[in-house]
DNA sequence: GAACAACAATACACCAGTGTATGGAGATTT
DNA sequence: AAATCTCCATACACTGGTGTATTGTTGTTC
């Protein structure tokens, strides 16, 4: 009877009841798009995912059109955002590249769904204009940052810039190619461990 | 009147009016895939796009999954069998490994189509277990390949399948984030050149 | 406690797509 | 020239999805 609903309850995820806010929706399109992709992002399933009916999900959202472009909005605002937080505090050149490259590697192996989701934003990305452009908007800040990183391997800036841009298609193919193999971990450290190597200009010369 | 038809007209793309084949079909199935993945692979649009009603679909496929499969074979074959002609017959190891990374990215980045494809296809994979097989097997013969190529550059059959792999993620990767960009053939040549002087051991201490 | 606002259910009209059954029209064979 | 084979069209039943309009049920506020 004394149904002990929170007033405001902002961000619950999937409890018994609760009113659901507009993040809500966006947390379970993540789940679907990481499952399935954009293209697997309706409205109706989401809907029985969340225990209602449509009708709540037209008061939130305009249409499917405002759900995909919230949902892409966020994405690139929180790829934006977590950059900040991407400083090495390592001493030297070699400790502060193999903290970044596992950072960008394993780390972000480990945190499949939100790799998932990237995938899939990359792949609706080929076949619709707003998303190409958050994309290549996080992919270009993600390369300047990796710039200042790099920035301790050499004076050159155009040969800095290009060592960020190799690394990072290294770990976008690494992402694509590895993710959900199996002995993927592995396999994953081997790559990083190669990519300091390179990276730092050694060379095992037999 | 005496319509010019041929008897058994074995693979005419699109002309005034022929009689349509199975490999026609998945042609036409490439540019939908191509254009916008697997979930865009509808029999209905297809068959307008080739100008025929769906009746002609059902003859030639059992349902669409059959299409799929279909589509995803001869994918498959063909990546395989084109390895075969990927022999470098450059003199010493640097010509050698240089004509094999303008294959793969320069030469690759202008068959866009066939690029585009394989995305969809790898993107595809990723939800779709059949499709994954493909794409692994796929992934590994290239890789193999990759060795033998790269056996000239080190003696440790290990650091070599670590060069191959790491190189292949590197093409990947450039492939998923460069390909449709402006100014990427340019962009895509100096990624070419980095990992060519990487793969090779150069380092530019200044 | 009445009014209002926030959220959700129901019912409706409306596509777009699949798959099947059946009926042709042209060419090929006999 | 009749039968047959190949390929395609037509019509139908069905499913799953969108979007809208309306109503219902809470919780909050005055």
């Amino acid at each position: 009877m004394t149904d002990t609903r929170q007033p405001r309850s902002t961000s619950r995820k999937t409890p018994e009841k609760a009113q659901l806010t507009r993040d809500d929706w966006l947390d379970a399109a993540a789940g679907e798009v990481a499952a399935g992709g954009f293209s697997h992002l309706r409205v109706l399933t989401l809907s029985k995912k969340l225990g209602v009916t449509r009708g709540s999900f037209y008061w939130h959202f305009k249409d499917h059109e405002d759900l995909v472009v919230s949902f892409l909005d966020r994405w690139r605002d929180r790829r934006l955002h977590e950059l900040q937080y991407w400083r090495p505090q390592g001493g030297d050149v070699e400790t502060e590249l193999r903290q970044i490259l596992e950072l960008l590697l394993t780390d972000a192996s480990r945190n499949i769904r939100r790799l998932q989701v990237e995938l899939a934003v990359r792949d609706f990305a080929r076949r619709n204009d707003y998303a190409a452009e958050l994309v290549t908007e996080v992919d270009e800040a993600r390369i300047n940052q990796n710039c200042e990183l790099y920035q301790r391997l050499s004076s050159d800036p155009q040969r800095i810039r290009d060592l960020a841009l190799l690394m990072y298609v290294a770990t976008i193919g690494s992402q694509v190619v590895l993710t959900g193999k199996k002995g993927d971990a592995e396999t994953i450290r081997r790559v990083e461990d190669l990519m300091a190597r390179l990276a730092l200009g050694q060379r095992d010369d037999d």
